[in-house]
DNA sequence: AATACGTATGTTTTT
DNA sequence: CATACGTATT
């Protein structure tokens, strides 16, 4: 133990040997606060304090995983394993499966991901019958996101005539009944979304001081990672399991809190102080990460926010190359430009592909990335977007096994009654609906007493309800028996579900069997897992709550060799050597929505600072000229952020041009039109002639006819003619070699050279610099 | 009840 | 561009 405490340095000791009491941690980016968080916990361990009665609540399962792993090394594995850790979302779910029958929910509850949460809106809107263009679910579901998050219930909802009052200026009066009919429903459903799981477990510590007493005398100590993007929900369950015995470590940095959009408060952390008493604060300020480039172009940029706390990142690493910034004419020009750094620099210092990030706002740019690097065959990974577990097909195999578990699922149900098609239309499901909303129980309750109730349904159809009934009823004995896979295995094929994508025969139909067979893969992994484990018994439902709540980046296929294409938000506590942060751009970072308010954009800039800190070595900027959004080619103008790092840790590779007009926008392609106007998106005075805007066919040719403007790959003739197999040759940073075997034609040529010092290196002839001895 | 087609509408960011 | 919803058609 002493030697993993010697690794330390004196301002990450500290925090480490903290005693007991509440202690802040203000670790700048790239500071080591991981580092401090895990050794911590194996400190505390070895004083003495059981695994038992520590929680560590982390930003991500993967970070709590690694944790874990880190800590089961330094204390020893079976240990380890009795901690709590994980993320909020996931701890409480956990903890509502224990104890949520207080408030009525059964163990077995479902988790609503986003898109239930949407549909059941959008049902519950249409059946009162309003304008789907004044309440749109987006919005409503975006409302109630947030009054949950600020614990405001129904109840409270209606006590506070600024709410109601701010509805009801919106246009949305009716924003209370329809609140309560969505937890109605929920409830009805034993369903919750993800803000329930705080706000339930809010509910819960608060109504049974029982329960609470439970857990705050098991949880012990404490500990809260990315303390800075906590919400009041999650603020208040801290605050109340913490009261007993005090001892809560924070750890954060409020120059990285980007989530203020899910009610992420950012006073949590600028607050810690005045909520407990006799706070020991410490900070991390050495950046361990990144170039003294990277970092003082960082520092300059968040000099720029007003609201912070003291705070100076610094560092002892090199200077480092300055950051690269580039323009490309269109966002396909950019990915281009991004794809053909990667592979020079991966070619040329022999760097593995995960060494490169490419990093973007929004998750619509990675598809110009994505088309860049599968053209020059650069293995690259997506993380975020539609996850695998968002895709239609595998929503429907989850949603049959989701009614297995929790038959009274009513998204589950309504996606499935009728998929593959088996004669139950939207009339027969609408007559449901309303005799279920009517007897205050949930679809398939009235689905199982069809024969008590009079609900006009022919008996065609009461027969075809009846059989469905039956199916998941026979799926549910299989479960009391087999294990996850063979069940799930089961219900794929006798749902029909399969058998409805392989007679489309269609290659999308073949690709979505592909990806069911992925899933039952997946599925088996995770029974052999739990196994192994005997941690769990390894059940469909477990699988169904990690599915839930996992997310892309918690799915480690660590194992192949990609670049990663991410969001900025997911990108947060991770680095990379070479990052691109891609459309610098303004109207898009910063966002269009987030330019209203001073505190949006001070968001927005602290994004760009994580985006920064990302790097390691080096980082590029790079921004468009045009860009496709909504499928139409608008103007771009570059960021502002651009110009707000310091200039002298800036290097333009496109340097401003006389004008800001590509040569190419001249050739007549546009015939008479006035490109200024075009450029500048001025109105135009009077009818406009045809063809002011190009349409689709004059920008395929305007693409096709454009000259390559991205800087040329390689030096091309650099190839030395007396090189043959055989020759020795001298490297400029691998030594004397031999070469072995010479293959590939033109820019595709290389050799595999075999060097003194052991290794054997597959070299790109235009790159490698070789000279023949 | 199922399908096919047109149209309108929207993109931050995620558990 | 991509999806989601409404309408028309069978």
């Amino acid at each position: 133990m002493e030697n993993y405490i010697n690794e330390l340095n004196e301002a990450q000791k500290a925090p480490v040997l903290h005693k007991d009491g509440p202690l802040m941690v203000i670790a700048g980016a790239g500071s080591g606060k991981t580092r401090v968080l895990t050794y911590r916990i194996a400190y505390l361990m070895s004083q003495g304090v059981d695994s038992f009665n520590i929680l560590a609540l982390t930003f991500t399962n993967k970070a709590a995983r690694e944790m874990k792993k880190r800590i089961s090394d330094i204390v020893g594995t079976s240990e380890a394993k009795n901690l709590w850790m994980g993320t909020f979302h996931s701890v409480f779910a956990k903890l509502l499966r224990f104890d949520g029958d207080k408030l009525g929910y059964p163990s077995n509850f479902t988790i609503y991901d986003t898109q239930d949460s949407q549909r059941l809106l959008s049902a519950i809107i249409k059946e009162m019958g309003l304008d789907k263009d004044i309440y749109k679910y987006k919005q409503v579901q975006n409302r109630i996101s947030s009054y949950k998050n600020s614990l405001i219930t129904v109840k409270a909802y209606y006590n506070n005539p600024d709410l109601v009052e701010a509805d009801a200026m919106a246009k949305r009066p009716r924003m209370g009944e329809i609140y309560q009919n969505y937890v109605d429903r929920c409830f009805k459903a034993g369903a919750m979304d993800f803000d329930d799981l705080l706000l339930r477990t809010n509910e819960l510590l608060t109504r049974f001081p029982e329960v609470l007493a439970k857990y705050q005398d098991r949880f012990r100590y404490i500990l809260v990672d990315e303390y800075q993007d906590t919400n009041h929900s999650q603020y208040l369950i801290v605050k109340a399991l913490s009261d007993r015995f005090q001892n809560i470590c924070v750890v954060g940095d409020d120059a990285q809190s980007i989530y203020s959009f899910r009610g992420a408060n950012i006073s949590n952390i600028l607050n810690f102080q005045k909520d407990y008493d006799n706070v020991g604060m410490y900070r991390l300020e050495q950046n361990y990460r990144s170039t003294k480039n990277i970092v003082n172009a960082a520092n300059s940029i968040i000099s720029k926010n007003t609201n912070q706390l003291e705070k100076v990142v610094w560092t002892s690493n090199d200077e480092g190359p300055l950051i690269k910034v580039h323009r490309s004419p269109t966002d396909a020009e950019e990915g281009r430009f991004v794809a053909g750094s990667i592979f020079e620099n991966k070619m040329q210092n022999q760097l593995p592909n995960g060494n490169f990030a490419v990093l973007y706002r929004t998750n619509s740019q990675s598809r110009a990335i994505e088309d860049a690097l599968r053209k020059r065959d650069i293995p690259y990974r997506i993380y975020g977007g539609l996850s695998f577990y968002q895709r239609k097909e595998i929503k429907d195999v989850l949603s049959y096994l989701r009614l297995v578990i929790n038959p009274k699922d009513e998204e589950a149900l309504k996606r499935i009654i009728n998929f593959p098609a088996r004669g139950i239309g939207q009339s027969t499901l609408d007559k449901l609906t309303v005799a279920a909303n009517h007897y205050n129980r949930s679809i398939f309750e009235v689905m199982e007493n069809l024969e008590r109730i009079d609900l006009k349904i022919n008996s065609g159809t009461k027969r075809k309800l009846g059989d469905f009934v039956a199916m998941i009823k026979s799926f549910q004995i299989m479960n009391e028996s087999a294990d996850a896979f063979t069940l799930a295995e089961h219900v794929a094929k006798k749902s029909g579900v399969l058998l409805e994508f392989k007679k489309d025969g269609t290659p999308e139909g073949i690709g979505k069997m592909e990806n069911i067979e992925e899933l039952l893969n997946g599925i088996k992994d995770f029974v052999e897992g739990q196994k192994e484990l005997a941690d769990t018994k390894g059940d469909i439902g477990e699988f169904l709550e990690d599915v839930a709540l996992a997310t892309d980046l918690d799915k480690d296929t660590g194992d192949d060799d990609r670049v990663a294409l991410m969001t900025i938000h997911l990108a947060k506590g991770l680095e990379f050597p070479h990052v691109y942060i891609v459309g610098m751009e303004e109207d898009l970072f910063p966002s269009a929505m987030s330019m209203n308010t001073r505190s949006e954009l001070e968001e927005e800039r602290r994004l760009f600072y994580v985006a920064l800190t990302r790097a390691e070595k080096q980082a590029y900027l790079t921004y468009t000229q045009n860009r496709y959004r909504w499928g139409k080619l608008v103007d771009a103008e570059p960021s502002r952020f651009i110009e707000e790092i310091d200039e002298k840790y800036i290097e333009n590779l496109t340097p401003v041009q006389r004008s800001r007009y590509t040569p190419l926008i001249d050739v007549d392609i546009f015939g008479d039109v006035d490109k200024s106007r075009l450029r500048q998106n001025k109105p135009i005075q009077g009818t406009p002639p045809s063809g002011v805007k190009p349409n689709e066919n004059q920008l395929r040719k305007l693409r096709k006819l454009k000259p390559e403007l991205s800087t040329p790959v390689g030096n091309t003739n650099a190839v030395d003619p007396n090189l043959s197999e055989g020759s020795l040759v001298n490297h400029t940073r691998f030594g004397r070699g031999q070469v072995l075997k010479i293959e590939g034609v033109g820019n595709d040529r290389k050799a595999e050279i075999k060097f003194d010092k052991g290794d054997i290196k597959k070299l790109l002839l235009r790159f490698a610099k070789l000279e023949v001895l």
